[in-house]
DNA sequence: TTCTATAGCGAGAAA
DNA sequence: CGCTATAGAA
């Protein structure tokens, strides 16, 4: 008996919505309404089974996702029953867990331990190269960083007693300062579920159905975690798919979905091979793509989206010439896509520099994703390291960082006699900060502008704990003078700054609206936060410009993807390794299958890089995919020279033989335009444009007046 | 201590 | 080319 909620599944996705107890694995193909078949499950689970919301877990790829499952969820069953269930991703889940009972680690780290980032991570082993005068490892900081994230996933290889000591002293330093990095929110997970046994109880206990989605992502700690929380009830259902695991670098294995069966021999296994997203000439083309790697299960997707149109493939001369041949198209579709239907995927964040300046030229309202977040902001993180020192006083890093911004004189010398003293009184820098100040340890000067900083921290406590958090920021903000010291900068970004620092207050003030959260909630959820997060629809109507790594998961009635030349497909950091040239194929694959009714294919024949030109080959990918499928778009002479001298933006003077389709124009009244199609020629030649805001137009030439752009 | 100029180095993807 | 670390001046 299925009640009418879960008519609109397919058999397949059904089969595997209803799945009795035990392992379930679903290999999903992209399109295949994974992300719906885990909603209806829980949904199924809750309503049908009758099983308490408080027995489910389920674990997503990134925070945006959790909240669609929800709101999911919440659709097909009332708000009643939510609070229970949790859904998140693995870092949130951990970090939750770990709150509440990493205590019974007996380490010296407390409940409100502060969430090192990347940069933080980097920070710290830069103190450590400095302080043991170990500036000639002759291996870069982010490369010492990388390896220990390396080393915490349990595929560190031998190393050099000289990075095996810096090792356990970044270990030392980090649980000094009452932090974790992202690596050990796992791995302190793990620890304490296989060392304290009340507590592994608990959670064995409670999650009686553990759903996950994008299971081919998950590396071997998430893997153990999973393994260990599922130990009782060994209901988890596993939803993934081998052809878009592109997370290699973050440790992610396609083993765990390919030897499952063997690890759980009653599992039962899913194919969903029906694709709802794209039409059949990009489904195809994509898997004919994917088709050349040797490590996959091997799915048939099929659609009933017949046909559609090529893939519509076009080559530049120059970055510029393929910057701006997107931005033209992207103008003749906006009668039939707005612009937030639109996607530009591309293989590294560098790339999306030049398109931002074109589109800014040429007016195209546009959204990069990703790349520097939004809580990566020199400024914005200035501000969240006072918060993080407020709540986490151990937190050094975030201490040096603000104790002398802005200025307040605090200087090198100041700091390195706080140091000193932190030392030998083996004292946190915060507590050395209070003794020397107390003992008149430091300089008159410099310990009247420490004593003041003190001030400022302890106000600065009391008010996190008795007000609300946009408030307290706001004052420290005004305290502090920020907003003045910003302006004091000569940094073009400055405004953009202070809008940030604005952004990041009301940011504060909707978080405490809508989730009634507090600070320490808020802090979690901005260093836990993903790209994807960034991502609101109602950011107004955008062009988003994405990596294909951030634009995982989501769908874009057109997509382009750009840069497909030798050297960034694949990569030309993987090209070496048959296992990585694999992995840069399902990425071309991953992008190809976010599109749902349009795909760009472009490149360029010169690049340029560290200010140089390089000569590109297109990417060897492009053979693979039939070329029946693909339509080369050629771009005529006085095209391709507009193309060029229209950057940096020009007037120049018209000359009707240059009134070309797809020539950008200028018109008084109507604002910019494109050039549709034209008849006659000379005194007498009419061109049809298209305008941004008054849609076509047939214009005599000689009257118009168009300035070409 | 703070500000400014410039040399020198560097970008693969991200929670 | 753009960022940052650092040296040197104010």
């Amino acid at each position: 008996m299925t009640s009418s909620i879960f008519s609109d599944l397919n058999d397949k996705q059904r089969e595997a919505v209803f799945s009795k107890d035990g392992p379930v694995l679903v290999l999903a193909g992209a399109g295949s309404g994974k992300t719906r078949v885990i909603a209806y499950r829980i949904g199924y689970l809750l309503k049908e089974r009758s099983v308490s919301p408080y027995s489910i877990l389920a674990v997503t790829f990134t925070n945006k996702a959790s909240t669609e499952m929800k709101e999911r969820v919440l659709k097909l069953l009332g708000k009643d029953r939510m609070p229970f269930l949790w859904i998140g991703t693995f870092h949130s889940i951990c970090a939750r867990i770990l709150r509440e009972d990493i205590e019974k680690l007996n380490l010296k780290i407390n409940r409100h331990f502060t969430i090192f980032d990347k940069e933080d991570s980097k920070s710290v082993i830069k103190r450590i190269l400095k302080d043991e005068k170990l500036g000639d490892t002759s291996f870069g900081v982010s490369e010492i960083s990388d390896y220990f994230s390396l080393i915490k996933r349990g595929a560190g290889r031998t190393f050099t007693s000289n990075i095996s000591s810096l090792y356990s002293l970044y270990e030392k330093n980090l649980v000094e300062q009452n932090a974790l990095d992202f690596d050990d929110l796992l791995l302190y997970t793990v620890k304490l579920l296989k060392e304290v046994e009340s507590v592994r109880i608990k959670y064995q206990q409670r999650f009686q159905h553990i759903l996950v989605d994008e299971y081919q992502d998950t590396n071997d700690v998430q893997e153990e975690l999973l393994t260990i929380l599922a130990g009782k009830w060994k209901n988890l259902f596993l939803v993934g798919d081998e052809d878009q695991s592109i997370y290699g670098f973050r440790g992610s294995k396609v083993r765990h979905i390919v030897e499952f069966p063997q690890r759980y021999s009653n599992a039962k296994i899913i194919r969903l091979e029906k694709n709802y997203r794209s039409f059949d000439t990009i489904l195809s083309s994509a898997s004919a793509l994917v088709s050349h790697n040797k490590e996959r299960l091997g799915k048939t997707l099929w659609t009933d989206k017949k046909g559609g149109e090529k893939i519509k493939f076009f080559s530049g001369e120059s970055d510029r010439d393929e910057a701006n041949f997107v931005a033209d198209e992207i103008f003749k579709l906006s009668s039939s896509y707005p612009h937030n239907k639109i996607a530009i995927l591309m293989r590294t964040n560098s790339q999306s520099r030049g398109f931002e300046e074109t589109f800014l030229n040429k007016g195209i309202p546009y959204q990069i994703v990703g790349g520097i977040k939004f809580y990566e902001r020199k400024e914005v993180k200035d501000i969240i390291s006072y918060l993080r020192l407020a709540i986490n006083p151990y937190d050094r890093i975030s201490l040096l960082r603000v104790i002398n911004t802005p200025p307040r004189g605090i200087g090198k010398t100041t700091i390195e006699a706080i140091e000193k003293v932190s030392l030998e009184k083996n004292i946190t820098l915060y507590e050395a900060i209070v003794a020397g100040v107390n003992e008149n340890l430091f300089p008159q000067k410099a310990s009247q502008s420490l004593r003041e900083f003190i001030e400022l921290i302890k106000d600065l406590q009391v008010e996190v704990s008795n007000s609300k958090p946009s408030e307290a920021s706001a004052n420290l903000i005004e305290k502090i003078d920020y907003i003045n010291y910003l302006e004091s900068l000569s940094d073009l970004k400055k405004e953009s700054r202070v809008e940030n620092i604005k952004e990041l207050v009301s940011a504060l003030k909707e978080f405490e609206v809508r989730e009634g959260g507090n600070l320490e909630m808020f802090l979690e959820r901005q260093s836990l936060s993903s790209d994807q997060d960034e991502l609101n629809e109602e950011a107004g109507d955008s062009v988003k410009v994405m990596t294909i790594h951030s634009a995982k998961g989501l769908e874009f009635p057109v997509v382009f993807i750009v840069g497909l030349e030798d050297g960034f497909f694949p990569h030309e950091k993987s090209k070496m390794k048959e296992d990585e040239v694999e992995e840069e194929r399902r990425l071309l694959y991953v992008g190809m299958t976010r599109a749902m009714e349009k795909l760009y294919f472009t490149n360029s024949k010169t690049r340029y890089i560290y200010g140089n030109v390089i000569v590109r080959d297109p990417s060897p990918f492009l053979f693979e995919i039939p070329l029946k499928n693909i339509e080369e778009i050629k771009i005529t002479n006085e095209k391709a020279i507009v193309s060029k001298l229209n950057y940096p933006l020009e007037k120049h003077e018209l000359n009707y033989n240059i009134l070309s389709p797809g020539i950008r124009v200028y018109h008084k009244n109507y604002g910019v335009g494109i050039v549709l199609s034209s008849e006659g020629s000379g005194e007498s030649l009419k061109v049809t444009v298209s305008f941004s805001k008054f849609g076509r137009k047939k214009l005599l030439a000689k009257l118009a007046n168009l300035e070409v752009m």
